[in-house]
RNA sequence: GGAGAGGUGACGGAGCGGUUGAACGUGCCGGUCUCGAAAACCGGAAUACGCGCAAGCGUAUCGUGGGUUCGAAUCCCACCCUCUCCGCCA
């Protein structure tokens, strides 16, 4: 959410900002709301002080033995006017609450002009894709040829866009979120966390989510009218670990990673992406989250994306950092790096982790502040990114480790975590 | 799921339906005293929003939402959460 005061003051140019991201404010509509909230509000809460006039003259008369009758009569006249007022009130709050939802975060200056993927600007590029000295074969290829990806059964038991896993395969996967996580923990001082994955709207509101991408998640009835949501990121829960909350200056930044499930209704994609295991509605993700001061978070950003990055050099796959321009971003983010990673079985970089700063945008929706250097409560700036998507990486290894005959040779960092075996072979 | 207790400011803890944004204590900030510190004493401190150039004034907030009332932290209803006991359970 951005900030309304900014808004009022200088709509104009958040609006310019905007269009850079193809969204068009609407002006007009906004400052019709507003106007109409000023004098409805000025005017309830003139009612409201009168009203509280009375009540307190009424009480006073009263402790003196006075008669109150008259009193009470104007007051009780003077109130049914307010009644009307505050419903009215209330009412235009909401819109304008809703208004606010609905407007995405502003870009950062930093961030490349464009409206598509196209206008993407790749910042650094980190390894060269290895020559193979045989045609590459994707991961479906490879998985199915070893036995161990099972896509026939993950359809049969849930549907289309999941996965099972096998054996050393399955191993592989594990060993990879134990790798990242150990690095994340032991080198880059995150703290490990363990979180819902079954969350309630506020969160989702929180972050960004909801109120505008409720068909892009899965929800579970709850009660009469209530439900949860499962977690489309462990973005959602770690973040909210500090809505509504006033974290200490002196506890920033707070570096969180939580290893878990995403769900993802994938609505809108039909088509893309539908062969193998790049897009599924569950999938495992190591995730980054920082909790900063204000003044830090670019500076974060790009330490946080490094922490990224240092993964993929371990595992000594070859990759690119793109920043995402105006057109790209998205809904909370005010910048967004994605790491892509050499996939040799589509002769092309694909995202494997996305690292945003969000600013105050999903600090404003939660509430979530520091007590700042004046003392006052300030809001913080949240930020994440995936340490990786542990499902791509797995297969990244797999096709980037691929070998004549369909076997995989497991990448050095990894072997401890695989009871220092150095390859997956094929069965006969 | 059943029975009971409870949710008040940074924390502890008061609070007859009426000058209560909220006693008192602890903690915090400033000052007096002191060579300095402690103690003691004095003073100051919530958050959000609105109007205003500003000083300031106003409104809202005692788990959340409704209701009763001229007036609700205080009364009524619903929900949420926490704790204790019972049942079930990885």
């Amino acid at each position: 959410m951005l900030d309304s005061q900014a808004l009022r003051s200088d709509i104009e140019s958040v609006a310019r900002r905007l269009a850079a991201r193809s969204f068009s404010l609407d002006v007009a509509g906004f400052r019709a709301i507003e106007e109409e909230r000023k004098a409805v509000q000025v005017h309830t809460q003139e009612l409201q002080a009168v009203r509280n006039q009375f009540a307190k003259r009424i009480g006073q008369a009263k402790s003196k033995g006075e008669d109150v009758a008259e009193l009470m009569a104007e007051s009780g006249r003077a109130n049914a006017e307010l009644a009307e007022l505050e419903k009215r009130l209330e009412g235009i709050q909401q819109r304008l609450q809703d208004f606010m939802l609905g407007v995405p975060n502003v870009p950062h200056e930093s961030v490349p002009p464009g409206n598509s993927p196209a206008d993407n600007r790749e910042i650094r590029k980190s390894g060269t894709p290895r020559a193979l000295g045989f045609a590459a074969r994707d991961h479906v290829h490879i998985g199915e040829r070893l036995r161990l990806l099972d896509f026939g059964s993950a359809t049969k038991i849930a549907g289309a866009r999941f996965v099972l896993m096998k054996g050393l395969l399955a191993r592989l996967h594990r060993a990879i979120a134990q790798f990242m996580l150990d690095v994340h923990t032991q080198e880059h001082g995150y703290t490990e966390v363990y979180v819902p994955y079954l969350v309630n709207a506020e969160s989702m509101r929180g972050t960004g989510q909801l109120p505008k991408f409720e068909a892009d998640l899965f929800a579970v009835p709850r009660g009469e009218e209530g439900k949860f949501y499962l977690i489309p990121t462990a973005e959602v829960p770690v973040t909210n670990i500090v809505r509504d909350e006033i974290v200490p200056l002196e506890s920033l930044p707070l570096k969180f990673v939580c290893h878990s499930p995403c769900f993802r209704s994938e609505a809108g994609s039909y088509g893309k992406d539908t062969r193998g295991m790049i897009r599924q509605h569950q999938f495992d993700k190591v995730e980054l989250v920082q909790i900063v001061h204000p003044q830090d978070s670019y500076q974060q950003l790009e330490q946080l994306t490094s922490h990224a990055e240092e993964i993929l050099k371990r595992l000594e796959l070859p990759y690119r950092v793109v920043a995402l321009c105006t057109g790209d971003i998205g809904f909370s983010a005010a910048k967004t790096y994605d790491i892509e990673v050499w996939l040799p079985g589509q002769s092309a970089y694909r995202e494997i982790s996305s690292c945003s700063n969000f600013e105050a945008f999903q600090a404003r929706r939660m509430q979530a502040r520091f007590r700042g250097e004046k003392g006052k409560p300030e809001l913080v700036h949240t930020l994440n990114g995936s340490g990786l998507a542990v499902g791509r990486t797995l297969v990244a290894i797999m096709e980037n480790y691929q070998r004549a005959d369909c076997g995989i040779d497991i990448p050095l960092v990894l072997q401890p975590y695989m009871g220092n075996l150095k390859a997956i072979e094929p069965p006969p």
